[in-house]
DNA sequence: GTTTGACTTAGAGTAAACTCTAACCTGTAC
DNA sequence: GTACAGGTTAGAGTTTACTCTAAGTCAAAC
């Protein structure tokens, strides 16, 4: 059980993020008698892999998406999570090569001006 | 020798982008007797390059910056230029590290959704 | 000869993802 | 007992890189 300065170290997140991303009712945070958030080791790790999924390139509004189908009826859209998952890899690996080829323009760059 | 639309397609920028690097003065293009923008091969290969280092995640106003260095006084930023290339090679591949890391961890998600 | 499709400009608007502010409460440390 | 670190909220502001609009000129095609 982690509070939410806690949880912004843990994650890696701020804790304005840590707010914005309940605001935008990304995921549902428990709160205890005072008011205050307190997170479980399954709320650091959903942040965790919403993290990987932003820096990777997912933009908030989808990812919200995926994770209402998983929440409200996960039988049932387990095949779509799935399948979003699937594109969201072939993605990153379209953009893996491409950032790959820029790198390697950079460094013929790199070389010419070593060559002045 | 190309006109605008002719840069935007061979750079793959939209015509709108040509213009606004224009008019941020990333780079300077000459005009025919009519106003037109006239693109050389050496404006396309400096687009191409200015691709690469946005898609990387390099800022406008740093490219810029380095544009202007180069344009200036070529011999004495050289070494300037070529630091601020490197530090952006290694960025680029920290990146790239991270993002392998990311994709590990959706690679996981994946055989576990499979798995149900 | 007019419509179509270039091209021009200055400047306003957009989207995403934060990020900050103001205004407030509350419990602990010195 | 007061200052300080932390918590809360709603809502405004910021940044980046476009992207579009309005208002106009001009030349070629049908």
């Amino acid at each position: 059980m982690y509070n939410i300065s806690e949880a912004a170290k843990e994650t890696g997140l701020s804790k304005h993020t840590l707010r914005y991303y309940e605001k935008i009712e990304l995921l549902a945070i428990t709160k205890d008698e005072k008011g205050h958030r307190i997170y479980k080791q399954a709320d650091l790790g959903a942040l965790t892999f919403i993290k990987c999924l932003t820096k990777t390139g997912m933009a908030l509004d989808q990812i919200k998406e995926m994770s209402r189908l998983a929440l409200v009826k996960p039988e049932e859209n387990a095949e779509r999570i799935l399948y979003l998952l699937q594109m969201h890899k072939e993605k990153i690996l379209s953009d893996l090569k491409e950032s790959k080829e820029s790198l390697k323009m950079i460094e013929a760059k790199i070389e010419l001006a070593l060559n002045l």
